[in-house]
DNA sequence: CTGAAAGCGCTTACAG
DNA sequence: CTGAAAGCGCTTACAG
């Protein structure tokens, strides 16, 4: 039967599991079982199932597992960029927390778009994860219900939700946002711009704690803040300090919204003659590696980024074993790296 | 019949073909091609199709078509890091060449070892890859051995392979090595120290590059090299400037495998008060966006990592679909940028 | 501990 | 252009 199997012209070529099972002489059930479970098969069994592996060569396929089990031990990922550390640098912590867990970790690079998401989390869909990670809490309506109909297990990831029911790992981006404020104001700057690019969720919710301190502060001013829709670069922050010191030639410390940027506005100073921090004081989010190596050394806020993968994929794994986490909302904070720069 | 397998304990509770064909009125295989042969299907019966998918809010199932068919619509691609901006690149690139395709891209990181490699390669090959996009040309015996018996289309990227056979993209790691070392002995250089870390393959041959060159020019010195097996960071950067100048104290010119130790050199040798170039020169190899705006600006050699990725997976494409690639090896070839650190 | 039967949700190959 | 049957390679659910 297994011959004429392998003779009918539907067959892959592949090894498969009954031939495996013919070799060892036992049924296709216990080889299966031998490899899976192999606890319940008996010594002799086990060992003669195990020869055959090796001296075929089996390689279990995964698509007719998944159909036959209806668990695809898939596990998507989606963060908006890989050329962003902060990204890679999260799928590294998610990659290290399963690691162990034979789960395939399908990873999306959502490129900062909705339709991108929407596409992905779609095409992802039709593997039936088992789970999936998302960044951010801001989803389009239709991607929301398309996750609400799959009934799939959804951990968010980055920012703090106010929605209790969420499953969320991150820290709050507001309150970051307006600690970097506070710490520039009580360093007695009056004149604080905020340089913003990309204009994602987290960047708006790091701009709206800016905005909070200044104007608890008295010192708002909307011609202190500089925000554009480009990607965050080097470049683009050297571009934008000049635009904010055309715009408010007063300014006296600028909050970049992330290290790029505020690499950018300091290799730019430098260039331009224009003294950090003492004529102009810059600061940025997220504390990449140059950050604290570079000259002058930069003020920004150091965040969790690799916990927050590990954590979100712990939480997300407990949930998929059909635990009930004890927090449903992990805050992992972040740290003020208070340097030269600011 | 469709009701009778509804009702039984297997049936995972999703929507199937099966459930749309009967909304529809037809049969499950007319169905099955509405969605993926539409042209093979009248108007009418298309029409109906559809709006029972739509209705019924139909995801195809990925594990059941693959098994179906035996194609799995999935490329598997491994690169040694993430945390590398050079391997991201690439990734973008495959993903930019791959998008109208519907194939399933799945990203491996096998952290620079062989035994992780191994392993990814192993759970890969489970799902059955149309094809693989391998980064290097060195794999270790086993792995030789796993993708010689799968049969699996592979395309190398990043080095230029001296077997024909073999798929390459990329450009020549010694070529490019031999040729930042003869720029710096042109500029009348005469004790040029290379810094080498994490040692991977590449590494190894831009270092045989400049071996050939510093031989060739009878300026060859084993002191002049610092080689260690641990990651390229920053850090380690700037700790191993000083390792090579203790070393090798008239040292006056230091290659660095790669941008990220070239920078932390050059933070080093600003705190130290060393003039770079004036007083040691410094260069790197890839060309990171960061290397173009520090001051100095680091002189690199720049690399076409995106269009490796981008046409890699062109080339790879290409052969799943049958095609004799004219060029088996496509050499993108490197470029020199000379700027102020050497 | 072991196995024969049925089924997972699709597509292939063949008819009409 | 349309469809009934069989099969992809595994696991579940039941028996023994």
């Amino acid at each position: 039967m297994i011959k004429t199997a392998a003779n009918k012209s539907r067959a892959s070529g592949r090894i498969t599991l009954a031939m495996v099972a013919e070799r060892a002489g036992v049924a296709t059930m216990t080889a299966s079982r031998a490899i899976t479970q192999p606890d319940m098969v008996s010594q002799a069994l086990r060992d003669r199932v195990e020869q055959a592996v090796t001296e075929l060569g089996y390689v279990p396929n995964r698509a007719a597992r998944a159909l036959a089990s209806s668990q695809s031990k898939v596990i998507a990922v989606l963060v908006p960029s890989l050329s962003n550390a902060v990204f890679t640098e999260v799928l590294a912590g998610v990659q290290d927390a399963l690691d162990a867990d034979d789960y395939q970790i399908l990873i999306g690079n959502t490129r900062y778009s909705d339709k991108e998401e929407e596409k992905l989390i779609g095409t992802y869909l039709q593997s039936n994860p088992d789970g999936m990670l998302l960044s951010g809490l801001s989803h389009s309506p239709r991607v929301q219900q398309i996750l609400t109909n799959s009934r799939v297990p959804v951990v968010s990831m980055m920012d703090m939700s106010t929605d209790p029911a969420q499953l969320t790992v991150g820290f709050s981006q507001f309150q970051a946002g307006h600690a970097m404020t506070r710490y520039l104001i009580e360093k007695g700057h009056k004149r604080i711009g905020f340089i913003g690019a990309q204009l994602d969720e987290r960047t708006l919710r790091r701009a709206e704690g800016y905005r909070r301190a200044m104007l608890d502060a008295g010192l708002a001013d909307i011609k202190l803040e500089v925000m554009v829709g480009e990607p965050s670069t080097i470049a683009l922050g050297a571009e934008l300090v000049g635009r904010m010191l055309a715009q408010a030639p007063d300014c006296d410390a600028i909050f970049c919204c992330n290290d790029d940027l505020a690499h950018g506005a300091i290799y730019q100073c430098q260039r331009r003659g224009i003294a950090v921090p003492s004529q102009l004081a810059i600061c940025g989010f997220n504390d990449l590696p140059a950050s604290a190596w570079m000259n002058p050394s930069l003020t920004t806020i150091g965040t969790p980024r690799y916990r927050i993968g590990f954590e979100a994929a712990r939480l997300l794994r407990a949930v998929i074993k059909g635990e009930q986490p004890a927090n449903r909302q992990i805050d992992l904070g972040f740290t003020l790296m208070a340097r030269e720069s600011a």
